[in-house]
DNA sequence: GCTATTTATGTACAGCTGTATATTAACTTA
DNA sequence: TAAGTTAATATACAGCTGTACATAAATAGC
């Protein structure tokens, strides 16, 4: 259990030490299980011997990159999370070029799953499957999601000077809304696709709607 | 691919068939597959020689009573609506006593949860996983949910006179929210649940309040 | 050159899986 | 009783699984 030290893997400053270099990364490694996780399969139905066929390497090389396949699953939790932040990014750009928040962001988040991003699909399913620990890494890639959300929408609240009610709740509930219904999605045709996005939006409307409302009724003062 | 014609397994009309007596049915195999399914683990887990031991039962006895396991796991997701239709009736029964229908609903939901029922677990989890025919079958099972919180809906509405905005997307929204936060709470020990309940009813109520807010604005008129 | 070190492979084994085939057990009807 | 019918089992096989163990290949430093 020693601490990873080949996390670049060609790094220049790298002190090379001896023995055989490797042939094969974790990456490629990650990226071969991404291969083999089409529609609707489970982390938890990979096998060890079948990842290591998809990278071509002997069933026991697998050893050598990861402790086991909890751990591999793990890794790629966390390299789904990077499509998160490549949905938060672009929502961010479409937002300062005018329009609705809510619209860019189920517009942006659409656009990924019609991209057939596989990293956001897996990060949709495994949140109820698979162990303890791989849902908690899942979690966690959500509450970044919701948290960038929050900070935008506190911050059109300030600009256009109207109040919201529980902030943190009001980005819950949008998340969580937006990823449940995106894990329906997945199962659509592009036309139903559309469909439910402008329902997707309708629901997101009443959220924001009733947080302002509320705030408002408790006499938030606005800030 | 013949009808099923031993539903009931010991029916007094039943017209006795020449043979060996059944001595397992349908039911003792979907109940030992639900002592299977501890806190994750997914039905496509499951495998027919597990069942088969668990249900005490020769592997190959298992066709007698499913053309194959995807069949069971259909039948075990049957099975979980009946938690779900539970679920609707004490809701209903508290609320003729008097309280708000988003409080009843969460309490009962999560009270559900509390007693264990695996049967809610399942469809917390196979919306996700699973072939695309167990998606589909808890699809069914949770659009039974909705419709009967948007008959719900409104009628409250219509006694309170209060206009409501779309009301089928709110029940919707209300639905998919609960059953997010519903799988979140599978892991959390009882403190932390009650917190998440609360946090549960703030959001509903935002949603509700927001569903008559948009109807106010786009001016509806009242039922 | 030699040695230590690291990576990757080859072989092997026990355990699990789904299911094909044949057999036994229990029952109704004639 | 004998025949027909249904349910359950026993045996067997090929294929998959994780992993223990031993070995080969490639590199760095001496």
């Amino acid at each position: 259990m020693k601490a990873a030290s080949t996390d670049m893997e060609n790094s220049d400053q790298a002190p090379r030490r001896p023995g055989r270099r490797p042939e094969i990364s974790r990456a490629d490694i990650i990226a071969a299980a991404f291969g083999l996780l089409d529609g609707a399969r489970s982390l938890a139905s990979l096998s060890l011997r079948e990842v290591a066929r998809a990278a071509q390497i002997a069933p026991n090389s697998f050893y050598r990159h990861f402790e086991s396949t909890e751990a591999l699953a793990l890794a790629l939790v966390d390299e789904a999370g990077e499509s998160l932040r490549l949905i938060v990014g672009a929502a961010r750009g479409r937002l300062s070029e005018g329009g609705s928040i809510i619209r860019s962001s189920v517009e942006v988040f659409l656009a990924q799953l019609d991209a057939k991003d596989r990293r956001l699909q897996l990060l949709l399913r495994e949140g109820a499957v698979g162990s303890a620990e791989v849902r908690q890494a899942v979690e966690r890639q959500l509450q970044y999601f919701e948290h960038e959300l929050q900070a935008d929408l506190q911050r059109i609240a300030k600009a256009r000077r109207v109040p919201v009610h529980e902030p943190r709740l009001t980005a819950r509930a949008v998340t969580r809304l937006v990823f449940t219904m995106g894990t329906r999605a997945l199962d659509m045709p592009a036309r139903q696709r559309r469909q439910l996005a402008e329902e997707l939006v309708v629901m997101l409307r009443m959220i924001v709607a009733g947080s302002q409302q509320r705030a408002a009724e408790l006499g938030e003062k606005r800030i």
